[in-house]
DNA sequence: TGTACATCAGTGAACGCGCGTTCACTGATGTAC
DNA sequence: TGTACATCAGTGAACGCGCGTTCACTGATGTAC
Protein backbone atom coordinates (compact mmCIF):
# COMPACT_ATOMS: atom_id res chain seq x y z
CA UNK A 1 0.00 0.00 0.00
CA UNK A 2 2.76 2.59 0.86
CA UNK A 3 4.43 1.79 -2.38
CA UNK A 4 1.50 2.27 -4.32
CA UNK A 5 0.85 5.51 -2.09
CA UNK A 6 4.33 6.93 -3.42
CA UNK A 7 3.33 5.85 -7.09
CA UNK A 8 0.49 7.86 -6.53
CA UNK A 9 2.27 10.83 -5.79
CA UNK A 10 5.10 10.91 -8.12
CA UNK A 11 2.69 10.41 -10.86
CA UNK A 12 0.42 13.22 -9.62
CA UNK A 13 3.37 15.73 -9.36
CA UNK A 14 4.12 14.70 -13.04
CA UNK A 15 0.76 15.29 -14.57
CA UNK A 16 0.36 18.20 -12.22
CA UNK A 17 3.46 19.66 -13.66
CA UNK A 18 2.83 18.97 -16.70
CA UNK A 19 -1.08 20.18 -16.94
CA UNK A 20 -2.08 21.65 -14.08
CA UNK A 21 -3.97 20.38 -10.62
CA UNK A 22 -7.38 21.49 -11.91
CA UNK A 23 -6.60 19.74 -15.72
CA UNK A 24 -5.96 16.30 -13.82
CA UNK A 25 -8.53 14.24 -12.87
CA UNK A 26 -8.44 11.54 -9.85
CA UNK A 27 -9.25 8.72 -12.18
CA UNK A 28 -6.06 10.02 -14.49
CA UNK A 29 -3.98 9.97 -11.37
CA UNK A 30 -4.87 6.44 -10.25
CA UNK A 31 -4.24 5.24 -14.26
CA UNK A 32 -1.29 6.52 -14.55
CA UNK A 33 -0.23 4.94 -11.31
CA UNK A 34 -1.75 1.73 -12.46
CA UNK A 35 -4.86 1.50 -10.22
CA UNK A 36 -8.50 2.28 -10.67
CA UNK A 37 -10.07 5.56 -8.81
CA UNK A 38 -12.01 4.44 -6.75
CA UNK A 39 -9.45 2.96 -3.92
CA UNK A 40 -8.04 6.84 -3.93
CA UNK A 41 -9.63 7.58 -1.35
CA UNK A 42 -8.10 4.82 0.96
CA UNK A 43 -4.70 6.81 0.29
CA UNK A 44 -6.31 10.44 0.15
CA UNK A 45 -9.28 12.46 2.02
CA UNK A 46 -9.61 14.51 -1.20
CA UNK A 47 -8.01 16.12 -4.47
CA UNK A 48 -7.16 18.97 -2.48
CA UNK A 49 -5.25 16.86 0.21
CA UNK A 50 -3.40 14.70 -2.84
CA UNK A 51 -2.51 18.38 -4.28
CA UNK A 52 -0.87 19.57 -1.12
CA UNK A 53 0.78 16.10 -0.50
CA UNK A 54 1.86 15.61 -3.88
CA UNK A 55 4.00 19.80 -3.66
CA UNK A 56 5.41 18.71 -0.20
CA UNK A 57 6.17 15.15 -2.32
CA UNK A 58 7.90 17.25 -5.60
CA UNK A 59 9.61 19.61 -3.18
CA UNK A 60 11.68 17.59 -1.05
CA UNK A 61 12.96 15.40 -4.25
CA UNK A 62 14.17 18.15 -6.36
CA UNK A 63 16.06 19.59 -3.91
CA UNK A 64 18.61 20.92 -6.42
CA UNK A 65 21.31 24.48 -6.61
CA UNK A 66 23.18 23.41 -3.60
CA UNK A 67 26.39 22.54 -6.04
CA UNK A 68 27.94 24.32 -8.87
CA UNK A 69 25.57 27.08 -10.12
CA UNK A 70 26.50 27.74 -13.33
CA UNK A 71 25.98 23.81 -14.14
CA UNK A 72 22.39 24.44 -12.33
CA UNK A 73 21.93 27.88 -13.74
CA UNK A 74 22.63 26.13 -17.54
CA UNK A 75 20.55 23.48 -16.84
CA UNK A 76 17.71 25.23 -15.58
CA UNK A 77 17.64 27.76 -18.64
CA UNK A 78 17.86 25.11 -20.85
CA UNK A 79 15.34 24.18 -24.07
CA UNK A 80 15.27 20.76 -22.84
CA UNK A 81 13.76 21.90 -19.14
CA UNK A 82 11.62 24.31 -20.34
CA UNK A 83 10.13 21.30 -23.05
CA UNK A 84 9.96 18.95 -19.92
CA UNK A 85 7.32 20.51 -17.29
CA UNK A 86 6.34 16.98 -16.11
CA UNK A 87 9.51 16.02 -15.03
CA UNK A 88 10.90 19.44 -14.21
CA UNK A 89 11.30 21.81 -11.10
CA UNK A 90 8.33 21.46 -9.48
CA UNK A 91 8.65 25.78 -8.26
CA UNK A 92 8.37 26.71 -12.10
CA UNK A 93 5.83 24.09 -12.66
CA UNK A 94 3.35 24.70 -10.18
CA UNK A 95 3.85 28.15 -7.97
CA UNK A 96 1.61 29.88 -10.21
CA UNK A 97 -1.16 27.15 -10.18
CA UNK A 98 -0.54 27.39 -5.93
CA UNK A 99 -2.36 30.87 -5.10
CA UNK A 100 -5.55 28.86 -6.03
CA UNK A 101 -5.20 26.24 -3.86
CA UNK A 102 -5.56 25.34 -0.17
CA UNK A 103 -3.42 26.21 2.58
CA UNK A 104 -1.89 22.98 3.16
CA UNK A 105 -0.47 23.36 -0.53
CA UNK A 106 0.55 27.14 0.01
CA UNK A 107 2.10 26.08 2.99
CA UNK A 108 4.03 23.05 1.25
CA UNK A 109 5.70 25.11 -1.41
CA UNK A 110 6.55 27.81 1.15
CA UNK A 111 8.51 26.05 2.71
CA UNK A 112 10.23 24.01 -0.30
CA UNK A 113 10.95 27.91 -1.67
CA UNK A 114 12.49 28.55 2.15
CA UNK A 115 14.58 25.31 1.49
CA UNK A 116 15.77 26.91 -1.89
CA UNK A 117 16.24 29.95 -1.05
CA UNK A 118 18.90 28.82 1.63
CA UNK A 119 20.30 26.16 -0.66
CA UNK A 120 20.95 28.82 -3.21
CA UNK A 121 22.55 31.35 -0.59
CA UNK A 122 25.22 28.99 -0.06
CA UNK A 123 26.02 28.41 -3.23
CA UNK A 124 26.27 31.76 -4.23
CA UNK A 125 29.19 34.20 -3.72
CA UNK A 126 28.82 37.76 -2.20
CA UNK A 127 30.49 39.46 0.79
CA UNK A 128 28.15 38.99 3.73
CA UNK A 129 25.39 36.49 4.35
CA UNK A 130 22.45 39.47 3.25
CA UNK A 131 24.41 39.78 0.00
CA UNK A 132 23.97 36.23 -0.63
CA UNK A 133 20.83 35.72 0.14
CA UNK A 134 19.77 38.83 -1.75
CA UNK A 135 21.64 37.06 -4.79
CA UNK A 136 19.81 34.13 -4.01
CA UNK A 137 16.56 35.50 -3.97
CA UNK A 138 16.61 38.03 -7.06
CA UNK A 139 18.25 34.93 -9.32
CA UNK A 140 15.95 32.43 -7.91
CA UNK A 141 13.35 35.25 -9.07
CA UNK A 142 14.60 35.37 -12.75
CA UNK A 143 15.28 31.72 -13.46
CA UNK A 144 11.47 30.34 -12.47
CA UNK A 145 10.22 33.71 -13.98
CA UNK A 146 12.19 32.97 -17.12
CA UNK A 147 11.21 29.55 -17.66
CA UNK A 148 7.54 30.52 -17.39
CA UNK A 149 7.94 33.35 -19.60
CA UNK A 150 9.68 30.79 -21.97
CA UNK A 151 6.63 28.00 -21.30
CA UNK A 152 4.19 30.77 -22.66
CA UNK A 153 5.89 32.36 -25.70
CA UNK A 154 4.18 30.90 -29.12
CA UNK A 155 8.10 31.82 -30.72
CA UNK A 156 10.47 29.60 -30.43
CA UNK A 157 13.17 32.50 -30.87
CA UNK A 158 12.10 35.05 -29.10
CA UNK A 159 11.46 31.52 -26.13
CA UNK A 160 15.26 30.94 -26.43
CA UNK A 161 16.04 34.14 -26.31
CA UNK A 162 14.34 34.90 -23.24
CA UNK A 163 16.10 31.44 -21.67
CA UNK A 164 19.69 32.44 -23.01
CA UNK A 165 19.36 36.52 -22.15
CA UNK A 166 18.29 35.89 -18.85
CA UNK A 167 21.13 33.06 -18.19
CA UNK A 168 23.36 36.01 -19.23
CA UNK A 169 22.14 38.74 -17.38
CA UNK A 170 22.61 36.49 -14.36
CA UNK A 171 25.49 35.30 -14.96
CA UNK A 172 27.00 39.35 -14.86
CA UNK A 173 25.19 39.39 -11.48
CA UNK A 174 26.69 35.90 -9.61
CA UNK A 175 30.17 37.03 -11.46
CA UNK A 176 30.46 40.62 -9.37
CA UNK A 177 31.91 40.01 -6.12
CA UNK B 1 -23.52 45.52 -27.87
CA UNK B 2 -20.39 47.02 -28.68
CA UNK B 3 -20.15 48.73 -25.25
CA UNK B 4 -21.39 45.28 -23.87
CA UNK B 5 -18.95 43.55 -25.35
CA UNK B 6 -16.06 46.13 -24.10
CA UNK B 7 -17.45 45.39 -20.34
CA UNK B 8 -17.47 41.67 -20.90
CA UNK B 9 -13.37 41.62 -21.69
CA UNK B 10 -13.07 44.05 -18.81
CA UNK B 11 -14.86 41.80 -16.36
CA UNK B 12 -13.30 38.45 -17.81
CA UNK B 13 -10.21 39.97 -17.29
CA UNK B 14 -10.25 40.56 -14.52
CA UNK B 15 -11.98 37.79 -13.17
CA UNK B 16 -9.27 35.68 -15.11
CA UNK B 17 -6.51 37.32 -13.39
CA UNK B 18 -7.74 36.97 -9.84
CA UNK B 19 -8.77 33.60 -9.90
CA UNK B 20 -7.37 31.62 -13.49
CA UNK B 21 -9.02 30.96 -16.73
CA UNK B 22 -10.21 27.45 -15.52
CA UNK B 23 -12.24 28.66 -12.02
CA UNK B 24 -13.98 31.05 -13.42
CA UNK B 25 -16.78 30.45 -15.85
CA UNK B 26 -18.48 31.84 -18.34
CA UNK B 27 -22.24 32.42 -16.23
CA UNK B 28 -19.74 34.49 -14.05
CA UNK B 29 -18.17 36.42 -16.58
CA UNK B 30 -21.62 37.16 -18.14
CA UNK B 31 -22.90 38.18 -14.25
CA UNK B 32 -19.68 40.57 -13.68
CA UNK B 33 -21.14 42.40 -16.92
CA UNK B 34 -24.57 42.71 -15.99
CA UNK B 35 -26.01 40.15 -18.89
CA UNK B 36 -27.49 36.57 -18.43
CA UNK B 37 -25.09 33.99 -19.86
CA UNK B 38 -27.39 32.67 -22.83
CA UNK B 39 -26.20 36.05 -24.46
CA UNK B 40 -22.61 35.35 -24.91
CA UNK B 41 -22.08 33.31 -27.96
CA UNK B 42 -23.72 36.27 -29.56
CA UNK B 43 -20.49 38.39 -28.72
CA UNK B 44 -17.68 35.05 -28.77
CA UNK B 45 -17.53 31.97 -30.32
CA UNK B 46 -16.61 29.89 -27.32
CA UNK B 47 -15.06 29.91 -23.49
CA UNK B 48 -11.42 29.78 -25.68
CA UNK B 49 -12.32 33.13 -27.69
CA UNK B 50 -13.15 35.06 -24.83
CA UNK B 51 -10.17 33.50 -23.31
CA UNK B 52 -7.56 34.81 -26.08
CA UNK B 53 -9.86 38.12 -26.70
CA UNK B 54 -9.64 38.81 -22.96
CA UNK B 55 -5.98 38.41 -23.46
CA UNK B 56 -5.18 40.70 -26.02
CA UNK B 57 -7.34 43.22 -24.35
CA UNK B 58 -5.58 42.95 -21.14
CA UNK B 59 -2.23 42.90 -22.76
CA UNK B 60 -2.71 45.95 -24.91
CA UNK B 61 -4.78 48.30 -22.08
CA UNK B 62 -1.72 47.47 -19.48
CA UNK B 63 1.05 48.72 -21.43
CA UNK B 64 3.38 49.90 -18.89
CA UNK B 65 7.10 50.21 -18.32
CA UNK B 66 8.23 53.13 -21.20
CA UNK B 67 8.62 56.03 -18.70
CA UNK B 68 10.03 56.44 -15.30
CA UNK B 69 11.81 52.56 -14.57
CA UNK B 70 12.57 53.01 -11.04
CA UNK B 71 8.82 53.86 -10.00
CA UNK B 72 7.83 51.23 -12.20
CA UNK B 73 9.79 48.83 -10.74
CA UNK B 74 9.04 50.01 -7.59
CA UNK B 75 5.27 49.90 -7.93
CA UNK B 76 5.14 46.59 -9.96
CA UNK B 77 7.13 44.89 -6.75
CA UNK B 78 4.89 45.91 -4.20
CA UNK B 79 2.90 44.42 -2.05
CA UNK B 80 0.03 46.41 -3.11
CA UNK B 81 0.33 44.98 -6.72
CA UNK B 82 0.84 41.74 -5.04
CA UNK B 83 -2.33 41.43 -3.25
CA UNK B 84 -4.19 43.39 -6.10
CA UNK B 85 -3.77 40.80 -9.00
CA UNK B 86 -7.15 41.20 -10.71
CA UNK B 87 -6.23 44.77 -11.40
CA UNK B 88 -2.65 43.83 -11.94
CA UNK B 89 -0.43 43.05 -14.53
CA UNK B 90 -1.83 40.63 -17.11
CA UNK B 91 1.81 39.04 -17.62
CA UNK B 92 1.84 38.14 -13.67
CA UNK B 93 -1.60 37.16 -13.71
CA UNK B 94 -1.83 35.04 -16.76
CA UNK B 95 1.28 34.02 -17.96
CA UNK B 96 1.71 30.26 -16.63
CA UNK B 97 -1.53 29.86 -17.07
CA UNK B 98 -1.53 30.59 -20.81
CA UNK B 99 0.33 27.77 -21.39
CA UNK B 100 -2.52 25.70 -21.26
CA UNK B 101 -4.44 27.45 -23.76
CA UNK B 102 -5.10 27.43 -27.19
CA UNK B 103 -2.92 29.13 -29.77
CA UNK B 104 -5.13 32.19 -30.08
CA UNK B 105 -4.28 33.06 -26.75
CA UNK B 106 -0.77 32.03 -26.46
CA UNK B 107 -0.01 34.15 -29.50
CA UNK B 108 -1.71 37.66 -27.93
CA UNK B 109 0.26 36.86 -24.81
CA UNK B 110 3.44 36.59 -27.01
CA UNK B 111 2.71 39.54 -28.92
CA UNK B 112 2.25 41.84 -25.82
CA UNK B 113 5.27 40.53 -23.85
CA UNK B 114 7.62 41.48 -27.55
CA UNK B 115 5.71 45.00 -26.45
CA UNK B 116 6.62 44.59 -22.88
CA UNK B 117 10.57 43.65 -23.95
CA UNK B 118 10.39 46.76 -26.60
CA UNK B 119 9.07 49.39 -24.15
CA UNK B 120 11.65 48.65 -21.49
CA UNK B 121 14.56 48.03 -23.81
CA UNK B 122 13.85 51.57 -24.54
CA UNK B 123 13.51 52.45 -20.70
CA UNK B 124 16.46 50.85 -19.63
CA UNK B 125 20.09 52.27 -19.58
CA UNK B 126 23.19 50.36 -21.71
CA UNK B 127 25.69 50.61 -23.98
CA UNK B 128 24.44 49.09 -26.86
CA UNK B 129 20.73 47.97 -27.80
CA UNK B 130 21.83 44.47 -27.17
CA UNK B 131 22.48 44.79 -23.48
CA UNK B 132 19.66 47.45 -22.67
CA UNK B 133 17.17 44.75 -24.36
CA UNK B 134 19.40 41.71 -22.36
CA UNK B 135 18.72 43.90 -19.76
CA UNK B 136 15.13 44.28 -20.36
CA UNK B 137 14.33 40.41 -20.73
CA UNK B 138 16.54 39.55 -17.66
CA UNK B 139 14.62 42.32 -15.18
CA UNK B 140 11.81 41.62 -16.62
CA UNK B 141 11.79 37.71 -16.07
CA UNK B 142 12.59 38.55 -12.16
CA UNK B 143 9.89 40.90 -11.62
CA UNK B 144 7.31 38.61 -13.23
CA UNK B 145 9.00 35.48 -11.52
CA UNK B 146 9.23 37.73 -8.30
CA UNK B 147 5.46 38.79 -8.44
CA UNK B 148 4.50 35.14 -8.73
CA UNK B 149 6.68 34.02 -6.18
CA UNK B 150 5.56 36.09 -4.11
CA UNK B 151 1.56 35.67 -4.60
CA UNK B 152 2.31 31.87 -3.62
CA UNK B 153 4.15 32.32 -0.24
CA UNK B 154 1.85 31.55 2.46
CA UNK B 155 3.80 33.47 5.21
CA UNK B 156 3.55 37.51 4.81
CA UNK B 157 7.69 38.12 5.71
CA UNK B 158 9.06 35.77 3.37
CA UNK B 159 6.96 37.11 0.88
CA UNK B 160 7.62 40.87 1.35
CA UNK B 161 11.45 39.89 1.72
CA UNK B 162 10.76 38.26 -1.65
CA UNK B 163 9.70 41.47 -3.12
CA UNK B 164 11.73 43.68 -1.43
CA UNK B 165 15.52 41.85 -2.24
CA UNK B 166 14.42 41.17 -5.87
CA UNK B 167 13.47 45.23 -5.71
CA UNK B 168 17.38 46.02 -4.63
CA UNK B 169 18.88 43.09 -6.60
CA UNK B 170 17.43 44.61 -10.28
CA UNK B 171 18.45 48.03 -8.62
CA UNK B 172 22.10 47.10 -8.60
CA UNK B 173 21.69 45.71 -12.18
CA UNK B 174 19.99 48.91 -13.49
CA UNK B 175 22.66 51.25 -12.13
CA UNK B 176 25.38 49.17 -13.51
CA UNK B 177 27.10 51.40 -16.68
C1' DT C 1 -48.00 62.41 -35.99
C1' DG C 2 -49.48 57.68 -35.56
C1' DT C 3 -49.62 52.71 -36.52
C1' DA C 4 -47.75 48.07 -38.12
C1' DC C 5 -44.07 45.49 -38.63
C1' DA C 6 -39.07 43.69 -39.02
C1' DT C 7 -34.86 43.25 -36.58
C1' DC C 8 -31.92 41.27 -33.35
C1' DA C 9 -29.41 41.71 -28.59
C1' DG C 10 -30.43 39.61 -24.66
C1' DT C 11 -33.17 35.90 -21.80
C1' DG C 12 -33.51 31.60 -19.31
C1' DA C 13 -34.76 26.73 -19.43
C1' DA C 14 -32.66 22.69 -20.99
C1' DC C 15 -28.96 19.47 -22.83
C1' DG C 16 -24.99 16.30 -22.35
C1' DC C 17 -20.71 15.60 -20.19
C1' DG C 18 -16.94 14.95 -16.99
C1' DC C 19 -15.78 15.74 -12.55
C1' DG C 20 -15.06 14.52 -7.29
C1' DT C 21 -16.84 11.48 -4.24
C1' DT C 22 -19.34 7.28 -2.19
C1' DC C 23 -20.13 2.51 -1.25
C1' DA C 24 -21.33 -2.39 -1.57
C1' DC C 25 -18.36 -5.74 -3.31
C1' DT C 26 -14.27 -8.90 -4.33
C1' DG C 27 -10.41 -11.58 -3.91
C1' DA C 28 -5.61 -12.03 -2.40
C1' DT C 29 -3.10 -12.46 1.93
C1' DG C 30 -2.02 -14.06 6.43
C1' DT C 31 -3.29 -16.10 10.80
C1' DA C 32 -5.60 -19.73 14.03
C1' DC C 33 -6.23 -24.25 14.90
C1' DT D 1 0.61 -29.83 6.21
C1' DG D 2 -4.13 -28.54 5.52
C1' DT D 3 -8.48 -26.09 6.22
C1' DA D 4 -11.54 -22.12 7.76
C1' DC D 5 -11.85 -17.64 8.45
C1' DA D 6 -10.80 -12.48 9.17
C1' DT D 7 -8.76 -8.57 7.13
C1' DC D 8 -8.60 -4.88 4.08
C1' DA D 9 -6.50 -2.74 -0.38
C1' DG D 10 -8.44 -2.28 -4.48
C1' DT D 11 -12.73 -2.48 -7.78
C1' DG D 12 -16.30 -0.39 -10.55
C1' DA D 13 -21.08 1.15 -10.78
C1' DA D 14 -23.55 4.99 -9.23
C1' DC D 15 -24.51 9.72 -7.23
C1' DG D 16 -25.08 14.76 -7.52
C1' DC D 17 -23.22 18.87 -9.27
C1' DG D 18 -21.49 22.60 -12.13
C1' DC D 19 -19.80 23.39 -16.40
C1' DG D 20 -19.95 24.94 -21.62
C1' DT D 21 -23.17 25.21 -24.98
C1' DT D 22 -27.83 25.42 -27.49
C1' DC D 23 -32.18 27.33 -28.76
C1' DA D 24 -37.01 28.90 -28.83
C1' DC D 25 -38.46 33.11 -26.98
C1' DT D 26 -39.10 38.17 -25.73
C1' DG D 27 -39.31 42.87 -25.93
C1' DA D 28 -37.03 47.23 -27.00
C1' DT D 29 -35.70 49.80 -31.09
C1' DG D 30 -36.08 51.83 -35.55
C1' DT D 31 -38.07 52.08 -40.09
C1' DA D 32 -42.06 52.18 -43.70
C1' DC D 33 -46.12 54.10 -44.88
Amino acid sequence: MAQNRGRILDEASRLFRARGFDAVSVVEVMSAAGLTHGGFYGHFSSKDDLIAQSVAHAMAKDAGGSGDMRAYLNAYLSEHHRDNAANGCPTAGLVADIRHQTGAARQAMTDGLQSQIDRLSTALPGNSAADRRRAAIGSWAAMVGAVILARAIDDPVFSNEVLEQTRKWIDVQIDLP
